[in-house]
DNA sequence: CGGGCTAGCTGCGAG
DNA sequence: CTCGCAGTTAGCCCG
């Protein structure tokens, strides 16, 4: 165990990525507070200060703490304990047996590139807007209100103000909500109609419902991720997007 | 190579925990898609078919799987793929160099007890609405609406309506959407008044605004996650809740 | 910095 | 199953 304590000390001190296997227990305490029997599970120290405990089950760590994290150690005798400290919240875990300890050097300058994200739905939607409506023109992206930003702000044929909220998945309460707020914001600002549009591959009942009884509308888009972008005729009956791989 | 493959499809086999630490490429295809060039990183394989994917930086995974994650395994000559197939959605690893390979059966049958969330938080005031209000009282718990779900449902002392939001953080614009939508639902199915109370420990200056223009009220509910549940007096001029540790 | 928002959000709970 | 929502949400990007 003494040993083990030097490796991940010599490991904290080089800004290292660290490995523990081992049966632990686990203390949080910060927004929240936590507490963790004993067990086996996996600790990873990232470089950057990042602290995780992974339990044998789930997909989200069972406790963390961010970047910037502080690292101390502690053997006494039977038990090492890490504590790690970020901004008041405070990480405890103790081991009382090591399974496996890895001090590596991980050498990664990649970045993760990725495709389908909301943003890149919002862009091709602001490409052609006759997707959503013969006549629509793109006035600005991203219009910052007050109460928020909208995806898309684009004027129709009769020279209405029109706002759009984009969602690349189903569109529930919230999403209307949102939409609901920055119409009703511009509406206050411009005396002329208004109309909000909200354009999602799919949309539930009770939103949709909220949606109309609020006099706005729903847009149904449907996009792929993989193929080449190419944008439907807005004649067609179902407005499609492909998107870029 | 071929031995790690052979360790790897034994301990998917038999269902054991996996750590894999090596130099791979990565790629996603399912909700978005992705790509990630060649670097050292942290994989790990648990038994519930959870399959993570760590850079040396950063709080989530680069690429991750849910839980019932089927894996299949394939070796070339020079690089074992790693690939999970779930709903639909794939994820694939490509080691060109293993730096560290374990596979473990890790036991672990604890589960995190987790103090101050927001039911905590809501389930301390509904014990003493005074806190909020002198005269307030508890209709219900969690009223369920078409819109959602109010978190009090309780009665002023003059009769009217009251519905009560609940934030354990700063509340913004969308938990004064949240509120309004249950408010105005209410308002609609009864005839008498309704009024919306926000309790959070904080609130942003445009989430304030928007609120009291739309008829709602704020509440500073302050709280402290440690110590023994207390309610302090309502006369105080600061409402404050000490949560159990 | 705070504020608002997306996320391959994840996970939970209610209907 | 779907829907709505909390989360120690995290991370991003804009003012």
């Amino acid at each position: 165990m003494l040993s083990s304590k030097r490796d991940i000390d010599r490991g904290l001190e080089q800004k290292k990525t660290i490995i523990i296997v081992g049966e632990c227990t686990v203390s949080y305490a910060g927004r929240a507070a936590s507490k963790l029997g004993p067990g086996e599970r996996i600790v990873i120290i990232k470089p950057d200060g990042t602290f995780l405990v992974h339990q044998p089950f789930k997909t989200p760590p069972v406790n963390y703490q961010k970047t910037g994290t502080v690292f101390t150690t502690d053997y006494d005798g039977e038990k090492i304990t890490i504590t790690g400290r970020n901004k008041g919240e405070v990480l405890s875990v103790s081991f009382s047996r090591i399974i496996a300890l890895h001090v590596l050097d991980l050498r990664d300058r990649q970045r993760s590139c990725v495709v389908g994200v909301e943003s890149h739905l919002s862009d091709a939607l602001a490409q052609d807007l006759s997707v959503i409506e013969e006549g629509l023109r793109p006035v600005k992206r991203e219009g910052i209100l007050p109460k928020g930003m909208v995806d898309i702000w684009a004027e129709d044929a009769q020279g209405n103000t029109v706002l759009i909220e984009v969602k690349r998945r189903k569109a529930g309460l919230n999403a209307v909500s949102q939409l609901k707020r920055y119409v009703e914001e511009v509406r206050k600002r411009k005396g002329s109609r208004v109309r909000g549009i909200l354009c999602a591959p799919d949309i539930t009942a009770h939103a949709k419902r909220f949606l109309e009884k609020e006099g706005m509308e729903y847009k149904k888009i449907e996009y792929e991720v993989g193929s080449t972008t190419k944008v439907a005729n807005s004649r067609q009956k179902q407005a499609k997007l492909e998107k870029y791989f």
